[in-house]
DNA sequence: GCGACAG
DNA sequence: ATCTTGTCGC
């Protein structure tokens, strides 16, 4: 694994290496658990608190959770979003009795000016399939998505497609969804469908936003 | 050079 | 991300 205490200029070039190692098409089997991956920050952002929340993906169920706090040494720099929070997160992931088939992380996933949001880097690193839920735009284009739940468009950059801009809900800001790894943009989209309920975001998120909350 | 800019 | 109460709308 790389390091962690680099300076911005050397992050970018590690994303630039660990890159072409990404994968975009489906390399999974049958999902039993789907975890939430979720950062906050404690004492004026000197502690970031991760917080993983295992759900069973037919009943979306919680099976599991796991909680580490982890000293900040990152600032929050658009585009070098996971070398600020992933550190807290593999500290969680460790504490996990048993690894998830497949990981929703709070950010972008390829939709991200080099392709590699923090779904990508986390996905990567342990190499499970991840997929990247943000509730906002870091880069690309798209029209404008009708207002009914479900629907979608195509975010695009330079060409090609990144990701899709859903709305989960009727009359309400949409979600970016993009890939992170080992997950087509196709099965990305359908995935987080099927773990949104009446909310805005899906269940594996709200949970692990709770936990995250709940100090 | 001027904006834009995940959490 | 975080600071924060009530309030408008489906």
């Amino acid at each position: 694994m790389h390091a962690w205490n680099v300076s911005p200029k050397e992050a970018v070039k590690i994303q630039h290496a660990l890159q072409d190692h990404v994968k975009l098409k489906d390399d999974f089997g049958e999902i039993k658990t789907i975890a939430g991956v979720d950062v906050g920050f404690e004492k004026n952002n000197t502690i970031t608190r991760a917080a993983i929340a295992v759900l069973d993906f037919q009943t979306l169920e919680m099976v599991e959770t796991a909680i580490a706090r982890h000293p900040t040494t990152f600032p929050y720099v658009p585009g070098l979003l996971s070398f600020r929070e992933i550190p807290a997160v593999l500290e969680a992931m460790l504490k996990l009795d048993a690894m998830p088939d497949l990981l929703l992380c709070d950010g972008q996933g390829i939709a991200h000016p080099r392709r590699f949001g923090i779904a990508t880097h986390l996905g990567l690193l342990v190499d499970i399939p991840a997929i990247g839920v943000a509730k906002s735009r870091l880069t690309g284009t798209h029209d404008e998505v009708p207002l009914e739940k479900g629907s979608h468009v195509p975010l695009m950059d330079k060409g090609e497609q990144i990701g899709v801009v859903l709305r989960t809900r009727t009359n309400v800001k949409p979600l970016y969804i993009s890939p992170g790894h080992r997950v087509s943009i196709k099965s990305s989209h359908e995935l987080v469908m099927k773990c949104v309920t009446r909310y805005r975001l899906p269940e594996t998120t709200r949970r692990a936003h709770k936990l995250a909350s709940a100090v």
